[in-house]
DNA sequence: GTCTATATAAAGATAGAC
DNA sequence: GTCTATCTTTATATAGAC
């Protein structure tokens, strides 16, 4: 497969990966540890060290900007489908969202860039910004400029939107009567008109 | 003082509990070590021991329990106050939270009660629930009963402002050009209102 | 590339002197 | 109640056989 010779990475690394990539994302940080990782993985968790010899701190840099920068990938197509009116915008925004898993950029700052290199955190929390507040302002600033809505502070309201959406992923099972798109969609809604009568 | 007959713990349990219950709160259950919260209660860590003989899991399930407790306490007396319309009184609600760190309901779900017994888990899940969404629920419906607002899922829109009030603890303060406790007001404004001009 | 074995380091926890 | 010293456990990481 002459996989060094293109640049590729072997299977089991991309499974290393993506184990990383779905364990840091849930949980945090510090509470995954490596061995987690390789039983995702499938292998022995000395054999990681092969696939990744910076460890863990390495590891989660690694995966969380890839992660980020999927996620930013999908939130830009998901505004640049060709949909004229902001809501179904950002209803498309909106199943990006709850398709993932929550970034919880306020876990993010809290605990988990403390535990790595200044200068890493740095990259990652610009990169949390591009992904997830920046396409929604972009939204924001366009329906505002053809007139569809008005408001001083669209950064903030974008952060509230987001934070909202994302904040569907804790309710439980157990407490839905909606599908998650449902009740994003009313989300988004209550958003634009608001909950006056 | 005679405090171990009335109940009362000593000044430094009490301190103790204190750094605890901020660093808990702030950063989760992992990424907190012992010797931090001794630290923080100027003790050694051994010590730390003779007040809290349970170790790190007691003393997390405690110190939760109690930082909950007071959060109801507090969202509770702020939707009592005398006022008439939502407005007002989600207002006071934003000044809560913003006051306050961040309960951040989905990392207490996704890591920090998974690290500790299922029945310690559930009740404190169940008291952060009684402490978040339920005082906003109640407020809304009675706007709803009034005549203010009208909405069929309540609960879930109690959800969507109080994730968007927390998240107003994300915003670093070189990108504040308002006082979080503005910002909070307009996301309850467009809450309300909505965005469209 | 993967394993076993082992080393190192960090965190939680206890014993016992003061 | 607080400390020093120590123990145990857990997690990260390395060495080297296969």
């Amino acid at each position: 497969m002459l996989v060094d010779e293109v640049g590729l990475s072997s299977d089991s690394r991309e499974r290393v990966l993506n184990a990383a990539e779905e364990l840091f994302v849930k949980r945090g940080y510090e509470a995954v540890i490596i061995k987690d990782i390789a039983k995702a993985a499938g292998i022995h968790h000395a054999s990681l060290y092969h696939h990744v010899p910076g460890g863990k701190p390495s590891l989660y840099v690694e995966v969380m900007t890839r992660h980020l920068q999927r996620y930013q990938a999908g939130m830009h197509a998901a505004i640049q489908q060709p949909q004229e009116n902001l809501e179904s915008q950002l209803q498309s925004v909106g199943a990006w969202v709850i398709a993932h898993t929550p970034v919880n950029v306020i876990r993010l700052h809290n605990s988990d860039l403390t535990a790595i290199k200044a200068e890493a955190a740095d990259i990652i929390s610009n990169l949390a910004f591009e992904a997830t507040l920046f396409p929604i302002v972009t939204v924001l600033e366009a329906a505002q400029q053809r007139g569809e809505i008005q408001h001083e502070s669209l950064g903030y309201m974008a952060g509230s939107l987001f934070a909202s959406l994302e904040a569907i992923h804790a309710i439980p099972d157990q407490y839905l009567d909606l599908s998650r798109q449902s009740i994003a969609n009313q989300i988004i809604e209550v958003f634009i008109r608001g909950l006056k009568a």
